[in-house]
DNA sequence: AATTGGCACGTTGCATGCAATCCCCAAAGT
DNA sequence: ACTTTGGGGATTGCATGCAACGTGCCAATT
């Protein structure tokens, strides 16, 4: 029925990512509401009345006011005393907030990455870079899109620190629940292979200062291409 | 065993004091709680019946389903499906965790307020340095403990980064109710002040690579004390 | 005409009831 | 004796009812 995050959801054991995994009538509202939200459903500011979505999901609203607030919690949606709830609205300036903390996150799992990595990880993340190469070299926007979420996904895991971990994930997933960011262009999309096989190639040599700093300068070129999308998006 | 119902928890919350708190019960069961959680009444591992906890708060079983859920995501709380709550239990690993997590995102934050700063928050910090010299020579062992607080909550928000003081903040915050770890010893406060000294002094010359540096050697010191304490508990 | 007071409506917040799930323990079978 | 299965008890999960708060409109007064 739903198979909207379809590889994320094998995270092996994390407090956090395992209360949401499973879970009653709340969580599976809550799931499907930050879908909603994510494909553009609920739009930011829209309000989201409790009876309406009770509604919606065919629940009652006890499921439905867990979820909202825990969709609260982690930030998706604003919820006001005796006034209810809205879909969050971020300023470009917080977007590029948690652009700036996500890019720091992933340098620091990078890091660690870089000296705790199993032997197979090591393998799955060269794997990666190269179908990445391949859907470049076939101007597959989508593939290197999915292929670079895993690329980004091993290394984060790759750090061995379930706390980081939680943190990079739950950013990623907030960030791109947002603006779906994907690569439009290809010209981004080979800076981006380029930047990944600096980053590969010291991890493999276990580099660290130099996985650090390029894993570091890596997500900042994403995040100014962001935010260059964002202000072109705003003079409309 | 719940010794809840025959201790007379009616807390001074008067019917005007609660109709003023403007946060609604759930906000303030979830408030209330933790705090007991942090001072004990609660221990780890242990139960958290729905029933027992509204009885405790003079509220019915809604409001605290639903801070028992918000602090389930904290972390605070560990909740099972059908299975209630219980009050989480950190393995020494998992506290490890949190305090490499909390060392790398502090020590960011040290980096971005190096150069985000404004005057008066690195008067602040300097003041607060010059109080603790003073804590120390007094001895003071409480003192220091606050003022160290507030060194490195000036720190943090001198990141002027919303989602990193965010992170950083609900870390320390989740460490410290699970062990408030106090400077028990003058020798672990002397330590602490000197590292201090070196990051003020890298802070006032905004030299960024040696205050990232020492902030995040001085909280692995704090991480590898934190760890000796742990062991020596752990061997009881 | 503008402002303020009040009333009514809609929505949220909290309480309670009922059904579903899980745990524990006991009893029977191998 | 050990394993397995079934039933009883208790607790969670969800639904619904009622009260409280906030909001918007209309009217009355200045």
């Amino acid at each position: 029925m739903n198979l909207a995050q379809s590889t994320d959801t094998r995270t092996p054991t994390s407090p956090l990512a395992r209360a949401r995994s499973r879970g009653g009538l709340a969580e599976e509202v809550s799931r499907k509401l930050a879908n909603d939200i994510a494909l553009g459903v609920f739009m930011p500011g829209e309000r989201l009345d409790e009876s309406t979505l009770a509604a919606r999901f065919q629940v009652s609203r006890t499921p439905v006011r867990e979820a909202l607030k825990q969709l609260a919690i982690t930030g998706l949606v604003a919820y006001r005393l005796n006034r209810g709830s809205v879909v969050a609205e971020l300023s470009p300036l917080q977007i590029d907030h948690m652009f700036e903390a996500m890019g720091e996150i992933e340098a620091t799992c990078a890091r660690h990455a870089v000296v705790r990595m199993t032997e197979v990880e090591r393998n799955r993340l060269s794997e990666l870079h190269a179908l990445s190469r391949t859907a470049i070299q076939n101007s597959d926007v989508n593939a290197y899109d999915n292929i670079n979420r895993d690329f980004h996904l091993v290394i984060i895991h790759g750090s061995h620190n379930p706390v980081l971990i939680d943190m990079a994930l739950s950013l990623r997933h907030k960030i791109f629940t947002f603006r779906r960011t994907q690569f439009r262009n290809l010209e981004r999309m080979s800076a981006s292979f380029e930047e990944h096989s600096v980053i590969v190639e010291a991890m493999l040599a276990h580099d660290v200062v130099t996985c650090y700093r390029e894993m570091r300068a890596h997500l900042l070129s994403a995040r100014s291409a962001a935010a260059r999308v964002s202000s072109t998006e705003s003079s409309i």
